[in-house]
DNA sequence: ACCTGAACACCGTTCAAGT
DNA sequence: ACCTGAACACCGTTCAAGT
């Protein structure tokens, strides 16, 4: 007892609690998650975390922004900008795929972290290789983005279909694959080259 | 007092209770709403609610369909597909739009309603006129839902970067607009049409 | 500086009881 | 059949106090 106090003295910073956070909302789900356990599982009292996050949505931000910088995004400048968004959407799917508990989840929250605007920003830059014009860049970065967004939100569960189709009906979309979303992600990209083609 | 419970007798049904819910929920955000101040707008004992709906996630289960049920679905089989997905997204989108405090939460509670089963297949029906083969259409109809999802997600609150920008960045995307929606969803067309000239 | 513990104002849900 | 009210086992958060 005076041992595990022993144990364990770092002095609880703001990365500890959202790593925590995350590994019990990996296991348990969001809705499990409550500020008493996480204190229990921080071997702390509950009230401690107040001293590091200033709440509840701040520790949801904070376990956002920490799972989001999982995500590489390292430029290859010389790279066509089709495969550094092929790369980037491929990544971004496995990404949701390690965490199918939380991500829908986490992206409900209404406000974004700076880890999202680097990924925007990512999207962008491949995206002024193509040469449209500003106007359109724009759009065509929000539409990937858009779909992004809608990836981690339903691959995880198979499209959150699952429940409505019968267990006998195998050629039904109940699982999402490496190769549908790949699909799917060449899909924007040859309707971007159209538009070029066609300016 | 007795004649505030003389006005209203309509013995209370699972409808009126979404309806209610949905209201108080646009006005004052997913998080604001409980079991008991339902009750209290329905004028009633906070468990009289269980006895037509079995809990809080069954309520908003609820909810989602009934907001679902908004969107228009007839199907006018002599319209291109083109047109049929461009009217279904805008549709979507401006669906999105009326409710933009609970589409977000509401996507990411992770079971499907029938409506949204409909949906699916609605657009299914549409790509079925395409002549895509049985597994491209069945990846393209997912990449489509994808996409409603992230844009029914996303675009009520402009991509939920707004506040990671600072006020002062005209050029940046705050605002979503009926012509970025146009946008991106005629990319995702544009995309299957080159996928069919090219297959 | 960092943590604790009691307290406040709530939750969702169960269950026995009322009409 | 439909609703009530008390009770249970929790919440997030505040605040004064401890070391």
């Amino acid at each position: 007892m005076a041992r595990k106090q022993a144990v364990r003295r770092e002095p609880l910073d703001p990365q500890r609690i959202y790593q925590a956070a995350l590994d019990f909302m990996d296991v348990h789900g969001v809705d499990e998650l409550s500020m008493r356990k996480l204190a229990a599982l921080l071997d702390v009292d509950a009230m401690a975390i107040y001293h590091h996050v200033p709440g509840k949505q701040a520790l949801l931000q904070g376990v956002y922004q920490v799972v989001l910088e999982e995500l590489p995004l390292e430029e290859h400048a010389e790279v066509r900008w089709q495969d550094a968004l092929r790369t980037l959407g491929m990544r971004f799917y496995r990404l949701a795929q390690r965490h199918p508990r939380i991500f829908p989840y986490l992206l409900s929250s209404q406000y974004g972290t700076p880890r999202e605007l680097e990924i925007y920003q990512f999207i962008q830059q491949a995206l002024r290789r193509t040469g449209l014009s500003d106007q359109d860049r724009l759009y065509a970065t929000r539409a990937l983005y858009t779909f992004a967004i809608g990836l981690a939100s339903a691959a995880p569960t198979g499209l959150r279909l699952r429940p409505l189709y019968g267990e006998d009906s195998p050629s039904q979309p109940c699982q999402s694959s490496e190769d549908e979303v790949a699909f799917s992600i060449d899909l924007l990209i040859a309707g971007i080259e159209r538009w070029l083609e066609e300016r």
